[in-house]
DNA sequence: CGACCTCTTGTGATTACATAACATTTCTCA
DNA sequence: TGAGAAATGTTATGTAATCACAAGAGGTCG
């Protein structure tokens, strides 16, 4: 594959949690809420981590390592693997991104600030990725994880299935 | 790596659901359901598929498709990496193993027979795995489902923390 | 200022995970 | 028993992730 991404000017209208909306301010708004939590935290939002968000952002789905890593490139970043992966483990490990273990692919948080648990849901047709909220540690997982002592840290919760459009595609 | 697996007559403790337990005859039973349950649904149960149920259930934690590819091996079949894939494909697909995401690794069904949406425990030390059922319809997840028109056909559910006695040893 | 420390970036090399494509064999059943 | 389907084996390749090390950028404190 030679690109994935587009030009920055390019409007758009890319489903967004299977809905469509024009994200071009969003994409603004979410880099400007990252730039001031790396201000408040001490971190260093530079130009790679900066880059590699912009560009989950804008295409907005969930991308593998290695489209990153093409994409960085293009954007005048190193073409080794670390290069995409670093920048991806700054990002989900401050919350900016999630990864999607399911596809081994990442995604732009789409509740970025609020502190959560997210859950996905993934269209196994056209690879959509909606987020939701998950309250994991309620329900019968939590039971099970107090009854056996186990601690939760974390929590992966990732529906796959149909998507609205290629649910309605599939019935016809 | 040479091999992860011990001689089929060494008696073990392994840690199951992070118990203890004496597994000899758990194996049996396994085995024994999986080939009723094919013989019910007129499929193959043929020695490489029986042998991939095996090792799972004799090594008893997630095992990476390399490992079961040596274990495979050692006994005689085939040593490329469709050979394991697909005995661990017909073993998923029949519900008689589980793909841990979070891993990219396999770990034979705790509850065979029982049709089951899945949840593990994963301990980030130790990496052992234990097996509980989760009910991700109900809640959070199911409710964003709904919401946004999404047919959920299948569940990944995977917590990650610290088991019994990991925790206990990061207490002290 | 400049020595020092830490974090970050870049690169080469390697390791791990997974599938495509195709020839051959085995099983099923009409 | 012969045709079709399913399973197995192999070669080759594609995709994902990490290791190890050198070099650069930014602070901090004497």
């Amino acid at each position: 594959m030679t690109s994935t991404s587009r030009p920055d000017d390019a409007p758009s209208n890319d489903p967004v949690g299977f809905e469509s909306h024009d994200h071009a301010s969003c994409i603004a708004s979410a880099i400007a809420e990252a730039e001031a939590h790396c201000a408040r935290e001490g971190l260093r939002f530079t130009p790679v981590r900066r880059k590699a968000l912009e560009i989950l952002l804008r295409e907005h789905r969930a991308l593998g390592a290695y489209e990153m890593l093409d994409a960085l490139r293009e954007a005048g970043f190193g073409s080794q693997p670390p290069v995409a992966y670093r920048a991806l483990e700054f990002l989900v490990g401050n919350g900016f991104a999630h990864k999607i273990e399911r596809l081994n692919a990442f995604i732009a948080c789409a509740h970025p600030g609020a502190t959560h648990s997210p859950a996905f849901m993934i269209c196994r047709a056209c690879d959509s990725v909606a987020e939701a909220q998950a309250t994991p540690a309620r329900g019968a997982l939590g039971e099970a994880a107090r009854a056996a002592g186990f601690r939760i840290e974390r929590t992966v919760v990732e529906a796959e299935g149909l998507c609205p459009t290629c649910s309605d595609k599939a019935d016809t």
